[in-house]
DNA sequence: GCCAACGTTGGC
DNA sequence: GCCAACGTTGGC
């Protein structure tokens, strides 16, 4: 099993409105860069965990926890003229983006800041705090997963 | 293949 | 709103 942490500004898409997509959870649509289309793609499968992480808005950082509970499939986002993400390019018999269906595992005890995250000699490492990063998935290794499991424990 | 121009992301 | 960082596009 993998760990992965996904981005999505909340004012779009939040950790609630997962929540409120239920057990049959929801496609992770309308990522366009391609380093993060072939996490989706080739990286991810199905059970592996990923942090929902809120960027774009006030305080980022990392609010709950999903499943990955599909293999990846084409975005149909991308065929849809009147979708935002639509993309005129790609070829119906050879799709250029894929998603992944999420579904709401649990909020975190405790919204983990990334202000907090950086604090942490032991998660320098991460992608999401390297410099200019901006991939909106990104994989996260199991130690600084569970050492992020073990910040949520703690009294702030 | 180089690189300037432009667009996007995302923290601050 | 600003701007740094990065990706993409397209002329050459």
């Amino acid at each position: 099993m993998n760990y992965w942490l996904l981005k999505s500004e909340p004012d779009v898409f939040s950790l609630d409105d997962l929540e409120a997509a239920g057990r049959r959870g929801t496609g992770w649509d309308g990522v366009r860069n391609y380093q993060a289309r072939n996490m989706l793609r080739d990286g991810m499968r199905k059970g592996d965990l990923a942090f929902f992480y809120h960027s774009g808005c006030e305080i980022p950082g990392i609010a709950g926890i999903m499943e990955v509970a599909s293999a990846s499939r084409p975005d149909a986002t991308q065929f849809d003229p009147s979708d935002h993400h639509h993309d005129p390019d790609s070829d119906p018999d050879d799709p250029r983006w894929f998603l992944v269906d999420v579904r709401f595992k649990r909020r975190l005890r405790r919204f983990v800041s990334l202000e907090e995250l950086r604090g942490h000699r032991p998660l320098a490492g991460m992608q999401l705090l390297k410099r200019g990063n901006r991939l909106s998935v990104t994989p996260v290794s199991k130690k600084h997963w569970n050492y992020i499991l073990k910040l949520e424990q703690k009294k702030t």
